[in-house]
DNA sequence: CTTTTTGCAAATCGTTTGCATGGAC
DNA sequence: GTCCATGCAAACGATTTGCAAAAAG
């Protein structure tokens, strides 16, 4: 595997991501650190996002609504995806590995972890209706 | 809303899902009906699945893969992921809905549902090793 | 000097859409 | 006859990739 060698755009985007909270897609994030190095690529974004997602510096989200998010956050948590308005949120819920067992009995392969999303309309949504 | 009128194409892919257990992609769905209308158009079958989901007749899967999967089966059951070779595969576990009230715990918003995949390696895939 | 990273643009992949035609009712 | 569904091809949005130049070590 290479060698990872320094650069201020990873630098840029890993200080931005820790920073946020909003679960921001590739875009958002290019956006962001364009204020500060405002020739970077979206290439180079996704470039590094993926490679800090690898390494387990960052977290990937799939969500239903095409675009990924990424997480600064990496210890185990949940999220909550607003149907209304796609905005991705955290869920702070004691320790749910036990799942994985309940899931694994009698199953005939590896279950390594598990993901919960958690759908339905955040507060501002419902404050619209 | 729409009329919905009955269409054979439309017959051949419920039946599709039906009869498979691999949760195909669009793709595969495609592939397999153009045996019976060799003149189908992928957007058709697009077109199809994504509707059969909007009245509740399949399910859409999002893997961390790129390409949806499509599920014949809508009662509530859970995923299983295979990071190898990309497999779906179905996991009976009990009532997990108490999760909901869990999650909601102090959680300003309203949690409609959850969606719970796990990861890891299949059985095949193991052996291979 | 060697290897990694960057910026840029072109390419790719999965999916959606506009439109004229064909089928359902 | 009126809508809905189809086939086809073009359009799309998100992401990846090839390549030459720039930066790190």
């Amino acid at each position: 595997m290479a060698a990872l060698k320094y650069s201020r755009q990873r630098e840029s985007i890993k200080e931005y991501l820790a920073a946020t909270c909003e679960h921001p897609t590739a875009d958002t994030v290019y956006m962001h650190v364009k204020k500060e190095f405002p020739n970077i690529s979206l290439g180079t974004v996704y470039r590094n996002l993926n490679l800090l997602a690898e390494i387990g510096e960052a977290v990937k989200i799939t969500t239903p609504d095409g675009g990924d998010r990424f997480d600064g956050v990496t210890a185990p948590h949940y999220h909550f995806f607003c149907k209304e308005c796609n905005s991705v949120l955290d869920l702070e819920i004691k320790n749910l590995e036990y799942i994985n067992d309940i899931a694994g009995d009698g199953f005939d392969g590896i279950i390594e972890s598990h993901n919960i999303t958690f759908f339905g309309r955040c507060k501002n949504c419902i404050k619209k209706l």
